[in-house]
This record gives structure tokens, C-alpha cells and sequence, in this order.
DNA sequence: TTCATGTATTCAAATATTAGAATATATTAA
DNA sequence: TTAATATATTCTAATATTTGAATACATGAA
């Protein structure tokens, strides 16, 4: 998970409710699919594509007890990223010196204007 | 950028190599359009077009210098998310308790098995 | 005004994602 | 064995994303 090419695919898998869900769900512990199921109002077809996903991905992995898939999470980086999701940040970073209105400024570069 | 949709919108537009590099990029200072071009391998109109999502997503803005449109960073997000982006991560976490070849284990919930 | 440059928009084609329905597989209990 | 439960897979339709080509628009220079 240190390629940026793995990164962008984590990117892309995490972004969808559903599997954002999933992953707060197992950032608390080792679920099965049927757990899922009694928070997330998709039919099962559906959570077990999203755990595919995920899987494929390299963000969690399972293990068998029984009739039940108990899924965990595996990759660090998705802890990074559920705590970044979930923190609150200010509306906006101070911007360059610009009007608001005119939206003119001062290009910072050598390229001729 | 502090609702769940919001930082949803914000991973799924983020999630592209493209996109991430115009971010890296902005997170050194403003670039205008023209700046992109010369280190990423794409079309001008397809340059536009990444910066108009980055732009609807409300992850940057831009002032006008004369021809020149100026961008720059507008969501402390996205600083954060670069961040762990660039950042090196042990390969996996810790898992549970479980046979990394039969994938057995026991189930921590109350479920029947 | 005209020209060149910087940038955005529109359109269309290729490709990818998403979700439900139906079905398959595996395991436990009876 | 059979039945029931837990989960995965396959198929399909709807929808979204991505890109290039062409074109439009805006600004500064001549």
C-alpha cells in the first residue's frame, strides 16, 4: 500500500457510502456479512460486492468460522484516512492575495500574462 | 467540507492520477493552466476539465491574472489527505486471531455460527 | 481592429461503476 | 440425506466517468 498507484485504487474504492460504512463498521472490530446487513439497507447481493471490492483492493481480508465470513481490516491507511473523513476542518484554507469579486490577483510565476 | 457527502465527493474526485498531481502541484502554491501542462502528459481541454471537478468539488479556486487563470488550494481537506497519501504505511495491520492458510477463526459476535 | 495565446465548453465514443435478480456454493443442524 | 442459513457470483440494465476533437470565448499585443 506505499505505491501511488495502489493509493488512488484505495481512493477509489473508499469512495462510496456503502464502503465508507463498511469501513468505519470494522475500524471497531471484526464483522460478518450479516452484521452489515442490519445497518446497511442494501440487499446481501450488493454488501457482498462492496466487501469483493474492498477485498480486491487490499483494504480488508477474512476469516472463516462456521457458516460466517469474518471480515477485519488490513491495510493501515485506511485508519488514516476514516479519521480524516470523520474530522471537521475549517471551510476554507486562507487563499493568495485576490479579490473575491473580480477574482483578479497576481500570478506568482514567470509566464507572460 | 464537513459532511459525510461532501468528503465522499471530495475521495471520488480525488481518486485519479491526474487529479492528484494537479494537487500536489497547488499544494507548493498557484499554478496557472499552462503550468499543468508542462508536467502532465494530457490535453489542454482535458486539463480544464480535471480542474472543473476539482473546482465543482470545491477543492480549489482560481483568480484571473490577465489570460491567465490562477489556482490554487481551497480546502484544508485535501491537505490532509496528500499527506497520507505520500505517507509510507507498514504493510498490514495487526490482524485477529486466525490460520492464514485454512482462513479460520472464531467469530467475536453473538451471532449463531 | 486583427491576431495570437490561454483557457473553457460541448459533443461523442469508449469504458467503468452500480445495483438488483437469479442462481450457485458451502456449512451446520436435523 | 435434506433443509436452512450465510455468503458469493453471474448477468444485465442503468448510469457515470474519461478522453479527444472541435469549437468557443476572453484577453493582451500590435
Amino acid at each position: 500500500m506505499n505505491k501511488l498507484g495502489e493509493k488512488i485504487e484505495a481512493l477509489k474504492v473508499i469512495a462510496h457510502p456503502a464502503r465508507i460504512a463498511i469501513l468505519e463498521e470494522l475500524s471497531q472490530g471484526v464483522k460478518c456479512v450479516s452484521d452489515f446487513q442490519d445497518f446497511l439497507e442494501i440487499r446481501q447481493s450488493n454488501v457482498s460486492q462492496h466487501l469483493s471490492a474492498l477485498r480486491h483492493a487490499g483494504l480488508i481480508d477474512y476469516f472463516i468460522d462456521g457458516r460466517l465470513r469474518c471480515y477485519f481490516l488490513k491495510s493501515p491507511f485506511i485508519l488514516d484516512l476514516l479519521e480524516i473523513v470523520k474530522k471537521d476542518y475549517p471551510c476554507e484554507l486562507p487563499g493568495p492575495d485576490c479579490c473575491p469579486v473580480t477574482k483578479k490577483g497576481t500570478y506568482p510565476g514567470d509566464r507572460r500574462r
